[in-house]
DNA sequence: CTGTTAGCGCATTCAA
DNA sequence: TTGAATGCGCTAACAG
C-alpha cells in the first residue's frame, strides 16, 4: 500500500512537500505540486484516514444514534443526513440503539473510541453514562426529534404543535366531535408535547373533552391496538381517530379494522406522521407529515457550525397536512 | 484526554503492561492487571481508535453501501447488519449511492481512506474505479441483493427463483390465466433473475404467455405505473398483476386504482417484495417476502468469515409468501 | 510476567 | 518554498 512517503520519493521531493501538496495545506510550486499529484495517481495513493485522525486530532466522521433505523422517519432522515455530511466531507458511523439504554451506550462507547468528530443522537430517555462521558469531554453534540430533561443542547425535530394545529383545524373542519385520542408515553418530548397541544386545543375546535375518548401506548403498533380496544370497550363510538405517531395510528388502524370491518366502520383516521402507503390504505389515512429530511440536514449543519465553533440554534420543523379524507 | 500513558503512570506500571490489560493481548498478574484497570476507570480512559488502528493496521470499522437507505429492504437490512456487527466489536461506516455511479465512488473512496476492513456492497451497475482499486488493494467485499458482471464475489441476497415459483404456484391456486406482470430493468440482476423465472414459468402454470400483459419499469414507483398504464392501455384485462419488487407493486396499484377505481376493479395483486402495510391496503396485496434481516446478518458473517481468512459461501435466501387474497 | 523501545502514516514545526 | 525532524497514541517485539 502506498504511503505519502512512496508519492515524495517517487515525485522527488521531501515527505513535507507531498503532504503539503496532497493536504492542500500551504503553498506549494506549481511543479513540486504537480509531480506529486502525478506520482500520488500513478501509485494509487489514498490518504490513511487513522493516521491523519491520529496527527490532527479528528477523523472527518460523524456519529449517528438512532432507535430504529427501520423507522421510516429515521431512514429518511439518515439518508439527507448522509448526503449532507459527505458533502461536507464526512462520513457516518451509523448505531440503532432499539430503545434500549444499553445498546445506546454500548453505541457510544464505540463511537467514542472511534473518536467521532460530532454526534447526531435521538435520545432513548435520560441522558446514560456514556453520554455524560461524551458531554463531559466536549464532543459536539445535537439532539434530533427527542430532548432529553436537564441537558441543553440543540435541537433539531418536529415542531409538534404546529402539526397537533393543523389536525385540529382538520377535525374541526370535517366536523367532528367524538375524537379518539391515541397517544404515546408521557416520558417522550414527542408523546408529552403531542398530548398537550391536543387535549389544551380540543375545546376551541369543538372536540369532545371526554376522558374516555383518550388513551396511549407505547409508541408502538402492538401498543396502540391496545389502546385502542381499551376506548372501544368502554363504549364510546368515535367518530374519528387520532393516531399520536404512525405506529400507533397503524396499532390504531389494525384495532378498527379488527372490530369495525375492513372499513372500520366508517371512522375517519388522522395521523400524527405520514407514511406514503396512507393513500392506499382502507380507510385512507389522513396525516400530518414531518419532514425528516429537512431535520437531517438542519442537524448536521448544526452540529457542522459546532465543529467550526460557531454555535448551532436549534430548528422546529413546521409540519405539513395530507388531506386523504373521501369527499362525496 | 487520558491516554494510555497516563493510565499506565497511575497505575504504576509500565506502558506496555497498561496496553496488554487493556487490549487483554497477553498474560498479566492479576495485581497488575487490577491496578490498571482501576486506574483506567479513574481517568474515564477510552482508546483512541484511529491511534490503535494505525497500530494494528485495522479499524474493526466496516462498510455498507447501498443504493437507499429509505428503501425498507435496506434499511431492514442495515438494521440487522449494523446489529450483527457490533455484536463482534464492529463498527459500520453507512454510504448511500441513490443508484449513481458517481456517489458510490464518492463512498467508496471516503470508506478507503477510512480503511474499513470490509464492506457490504449493494452494487449499482457494473464495476466501478473506485470498486476496482478496493478490489486490487484484497479488501475483503461481499455483495448484497445483486450480482456484478464479472466480477466474483460473496454474493447475499433473496433466492429470485424460489420466490417466483411460489407466486406462480399462487396465482394457479386462485385460477388466474391473464396475468399482467410488471417487471424491473434486465441490467439488474435482480430484474433479469425474476423475469427469467416468471416468464418462463407461466405455461407449466396454466398462465396466458401473452406479450401484451408484459411491461417493465425501472424499480422505481413512477417507472412502474407508467408501464401499467401502457398494459391497461393495450386493451387487456387482467385479472391479476405481478409487480416485481415493492416499488414496482405500489406504482401497479397506483395506476390500477387511477384506472379502475379504488378497488383496482377486482384485480388482485401480487408482489415480489412484503411490506407491512400491504396487509392494509385496498386491495390487499399479496406478497412474497424476502428476508432482509437474514441476508444481512447472513453477509455480515461472509465478511467476518473472509476477514478471518476463510473463505464464505454465498447465500440464497428463501422467500416466504404472505398470502392476503380476500376468500369468501 | 514486565519495562523499554520502535515505528505504524501523517501534518506540522523549525531551519534553511 | 522546501527538507528534515518530531510526535500524535498505540501495540508488538525484545530483553530482562
Amino acid at each position: 500500500m502506498a504511503t505519502i512517503k512512496d508519492v515524495a520519493a517517487r515525485a522527488g521531493v521531501g515527505l513535507g512537500t507531498a503532504s503539503r501538496v496532497l493536504s492542500g495545506s500551504a503553498q506549494t510550486s506549481p511543479s513540486s505540486r504537480e509531480r506529486v499529484l502525478a506520482a500520488a495517481a500513478e501509485l494509487g495513493y489514498v490518504a490513511h484516514g487513522p493516521a491523519r485522525s491520529l496527527r490532527r486530532a479528528r477523523t472527518d466522521a460523524l456519529g449517528l444514534l438512532v432507535s430504529d433505523i427501520r423507522n421510516p422517519f429515521f431512514s429518511e432522515l439518515a439518508h439527507a443526513a448522509e448526503q449532507e455530511a459527505r458533502a461536507h466531507g464526512y462520513a457516518l458511523l451509523l448505531a440503532n440503539a432499539n430503545e434500549d439504554a444499553d445498546q445506546a451506550d454500548d453505541a457510544l462507547r464505540t463511537f467514542a473510541s472511534q473518536r467521532i468528530d460530532g454526534l447526531l443522537l435521538s435520545p432513548q430517555g435520560p441522558a446514560t453514562p456514556q453520554l455524560a462521558s461524551l458531554l463531559a469531554r466536549a464532543v459536539p453534540i445535537v439532539l434530533l426529534n427527542r430532548r432529553i430533561e436537564g441537558v441543553d443542547l440543540p435541537f433539531y425535530g418536529t415542531d409538534n404543535e404546529q402539526g397537533v394545529g393543523l389536525v385540529l383545524d382538520w377535525l374541526q373542519e370535517r366536523g367532528h366531535r367524538d375524537v379518539a385520542y391515541v397517544g404515546g408515553p408521557q416520558t417522550m418530548s414527542t408523546g408529552a408535547e403531542r398530548a398537550r397541544a391536543y387535549l389544551g386545543g380540543r375545546a376551541a375546535h369543538g372536540i369532545a373533552t371526554d376522558d374516555a375518548l383518550v388513551d396511549a401506548g407505547d409508541f408502538t403498533t402492538d401498543g396502540a391496538a391496545a389502546a385502542m380496544l381499551r376506548i372501544l370497550d368502554r363504549g364510546v363510538r368515535p367518530t374519528a381517530v387520532f393516531g399520536a405517531n404512525g405506529a400507533t395510528t397503524v396499532g390504531a388502524l389494525r384495532a378498527l379494522r379488527e372490530r369495525l370491518g375492513a372499513d372500520a366502520g366508517g371512522v375517519e383516521v388522522v395521523s400524527f406522521d405520514d407514511f406514503d402507503w396512507f393513500a392506499y390504505a382502507s380507510p385512507a389515512i389522513t396525516a400530518v407529515r414531518n419532514d425528516a429530511a429537512a431535520i437531517g440536514v438542519g442537524a448536521v449543519q448544526g452540529l457542522l457550525a459546532l465543529l467550526r465553533g460557531e454555535d448551532a440554534t436549534s430548528q422546529r420543523i413546521a409540519t405539513e397536512l395530507v388531506d386523504r379524507a373521501a369527499r362525496s
